[in-house]
DNA sequence: CTTCAACCACGACAACTGTAGTACTATGGG
DNA sequence: CCCATAGTACTACAGTTGTCGTGGTTGAAG
């Protein structure tokens, strides 16, 4: 298996892109190939399996989702107050609009990883420790609210965001500002 | 086109499972027939386009995924108070684990929308009127909570909902019945 | 310069897919 | 009884797919 780095990942990004395109259906060897602008065959020269394939997408995936060390670290020069959570949230639809082939690409993982053990294995580890976390962090920060406040926004967030990468007419219907101020306080309790 | 609506709808039924298990990857015509257990060809009789297969599949699943009219009613008989929209939350939940492949088919069906226009109008329509009607019927039945509230259920339960299908040891990190108590109460303000 | 491993381009092949066509069967109205 | 119509079974075909093999190129170590 060729494992020349920057070459693999330019395959896998053109997976994701295939991906959030194309949809499952369309990720095929021919499609990557033709999206990273390489001679037909090359995909299969990187990727055992079409399986082998998807787990290695998954983990580009989650490389690209990962919010970058510095982001975090001038938000937590902010003062810690409710006010911070709503930004977090903002950032979180920001990052979903600024790269939503990626988000698009997980959707179509995690739909994979329903019937892939190994997919929904990686997957679940992940998204625990995410969430995990994201608890951690909130309680460490001394931002306001407790675990089921982060609880309920990561599943309020989950779920605005599916909607407004898939159905966006739909999620329009709730002004976005106004749903991450409400969706905060309420949650803060 | 062949019109026989029993077999169209166990045609539909079958192409629902075939979607729940192995994707909209697998979902071909074939792949109904067997499911099925009818002969191959079968499907091709009645459907005209696989594009026109999905439409078809997508109001099918859109008349599984809708409460019965029974069970509002009967819901409707209780004391109109916080502890009846606990009970409304549990029962999606519950509808969700008893049909898991239509809400996994619908799943599929909504990243198809992503790149189907006539499928996205279809299925955004269905969508906001749910909501809609979500909104009118708290306000209507006198059950607390404004109509932010409504919208802040929704998604927390969608979010909700997707984590538990998808990635289920995930969800389990939150207590089933916690999470909805504190939703609820929470989302009410 | 030679050698050798890694990398790359390309093609082959069997399996599968969407779609459309054709002919058989059932049935109920005249 | 006849036959028109809808339904059904089956097959053909061209295009696509996953996968694997083969031979060529490169570049650095010996």
């Amino acid at each position: 298996m060729v494992r020349n780095e920057a070459r693999r990942n330019a395959l896998l990004d053109a997976a994701i892109d295939v991906l959030a395109e194309e949809g499952a259906r369309g990720l095929t060897y021919r499609a990557i190939d033709a999206k990273a602008g390489v001679p037909a065959g090359t995909a299969s020269n990187y990727f055992a399996s079409r399986e082998d394939l998807m787990s290695e997408v998954a983990i580009r995936v989650t490389q690209r989702l990962a919010p970058s060390e510095e982001s975090i670290a001038e938000s937590l020069a902010l003062p810690r107050d409710r006010s911070l959570t709503v930004k977090f949230m903002h950032d979180i639809v920001k990052r979903a609009d600024a790269d939503k082939a990626s988000y698009l690409a997980m959707m179509e993982l995690r739909l994979e990883a329903t019937r892939r053990p190994e997919l929904r294995t990686a997957l679940t580890k992940t998204f625990a420790a995410n969430l995990d976390f994201n608890i951690a962090f909130n309680a460490e920060s001394e931002l306001p609210g407790d675990r089921m406040a982060v609880i309920l926004l990561y599943f309020g967030m989950t779920g605005f965001i599916y909607e407004r990468l898939t159905l966006p007419d739909v999620a329009a219907m709730t002004d976005l500002d106004e749903f991450i101020e409400v969706l905060v306080t309420r949650a803060i309790g």
